[in-house]
DNA sequence: GTAAGTACTAACCTTTTGGAAAGCACTTAC
DNA sequence: GTAAGTGCTTTCCAAAAGGTTAGTACTTAC
């Protein structure tokens, strides 16, 4: 099911805003391990050990993409204290935490379908 | 980093009914798919090829795959008619329209993202 | 009989993702 | 001098995701 030139400039111009703005959204909040990584942080500054023990099953290498990958789109913020055992501090930005409405209906409909399927 | 099965139980009993409720959210919801076909469906009842034409980028096989994800997870219902060339029709359930406010949060926070950083 | 149309599936291959383990730079404590 | 602690990076490898192409079952229209 090859898609033409052709036909991708017609379909966008039908392609509604709404689907790219939650495409945007999806693509800056992929994979397993962002939201986890931002609610953690959510209850407070943090340093990579620490995060790396409390979002469980990331790999350091993992870890380190991702917070790399959040802090480009700004939603947290690196620190580097220049001490004897380096200490590298991460936060959320005002940015990032725009994002607790989204986690909060997330949380919701989590809920719910857990009750609906899982948990029936 | 590797956890111990020690670390995982001690850490379970502290990990919040919220961080697991984010995360089967976004375990149903994984990948690039779901949503722009939910939301492709949410404008009405959609038969395969008009899904996978409206769904930009999609292949059949993925397409196909998704759809069954989906019918597992009761957000979407697969009905068969057997016509002479076979019709299959696919509908959101009212499962699927509790998403509804999840991705209007999405959609917002995809804009005010969008504002931020791509088009600033 | 042959072409067309629908909704897939199968086979094959490439790309991406991700985990485990080790290493590194630097400094302090002993 | 040597061990320890921090925040990563690198290498290697396995699994998962995803694309392309071809094919199938069935019937109808010509």
């Amino acid at each position: 099911m090859a898609i033409t030139t052709k036909e991708l400039k017609h379909k966008k111009t039908e392609c509604t805003q709404a689907t790219m703005a939650v495409r945007d959204a999806l693509d800056v909040l992929n994979g397993r391990w962002k939201l986890p990584i931002i609610v953690s942080l959510s209850f407070g500054v943090k340093r990579f050990n620490e995060i790396s023990k409390e979002v469980l099953g990331i790999s350091d290498k993992v870890l380190a993409k991702e917070l790399k990958d959040l802090e480009m789109n700004m939603l947290i913020k690196r620190t580097v204290y220049d001490t004897f055992p380096p200490t590298v501090e991460y936060n959320i930005t005002e940015h990032g935490k725009s994002l607790n409405s989204v986690i909060e209906e997330l949380k919701d409909w989590g809920t719910l379908h857990r009750k609906k399927i899982i948990g029936r």
